[in-house]
DNA sequence: ATCGTTACTTACCCAAAGGTCTGTATAAAT
DNA sequence: ATTTATACAGACCTTTGGGTAAGTAACGAT
């Protein structure tokens, strides 16, 4: 029950290096805490402006927003329309890939639901929790 | 193409709180960068030791990796097995939970070979770089 | 003339993550 | 007697993450 690796779709969870730094890379920066809400938000409500996901988000800093959303657009994840008005007026929108990453990662979400309450148990388990 | 959700499974992208907080929770500590190496590893060779884990990792601090194995425990993602030998044996490998988790993260692994050069293109372009 | 609005940027600060180094136990090997 | 091997734990210190708050620009409304 060890063996199963993951070969669903091509030679993916193989050995090669870049794949590797990439992941690395996606779990430490790009699949972080905000990117994943961010995402999730946008994956929802289709097109948001900065305000809009500054309020959806829940907990999110103006700070911490703005530089989520300039890491997703370099990774190609989302567009950044600005509207030369004013008061300015910046629209946000996931591209194509962002929302493949959605999916991608909503194997975790699944997992997560399917296996939540085993996760509690084993943790209280191991704390020496009564039952 | 904005509106494509994941429900491959079952309910389980929905907006159940539970989920979330666990979600983020694998996110920021079950699913961090090291576990995710660490499951890995497991995962290619079956039991390991702590100093087979250590060289096996790739750039894991003792620390860190002692740290992480202990979360997985927490978890029930692995088993920790102690030989009350001199010097010290102790041997680690995955549970099915834990084995599960990894083939959820495959997903990304997959994502992330799959769509490696465009988001290194789509850097690149960001970054101002030639092509 | 001043205020409000929007989407930032920048400076400052604190807490947490994480690396390095040292200590520990114990028996077998030299 | 000293060294070696193993799997840690703990102290110390640097780096990073992330929050708060203030500043900016520019125009319409009061």
């Amino acid at each position: 029950m060890g063996d199963v690796r993951c070969d669903d779709d091509d030679r993916a969870c193989a050995d090669d290096p870049r794949v590797e730094t990439l992941v690395t890379e996606l779990i430490g920066r790009v699949a972080d805490k905000w990117t994943m809400l961010v995402l999730e938000v946008l994956d929802e409500h289709g097109t948001l402006r900065f305000g809009g996901l500054n309020r959806r988000v829940a907990g999110i800093s103006q700070k911490m927003l703005t530089q989520t959303l300039r890491h997703m657009e370099r990774d190609g994840m989302v567009t950044r329309t600005v509207y030369p008005v004013i008061p300015p007026r910046v629209e946000y929108a996931l591209t194509p890939l962002g929302a493949s990453l959605g999916e991608a990662f909503c194997g975790v979400w699944i997992w997560a639901a399917k296996h939540r309450e085993r996760v509690e148990a084993a943790r209280r388990l191991f704390d020496g929790r009564p039952t």
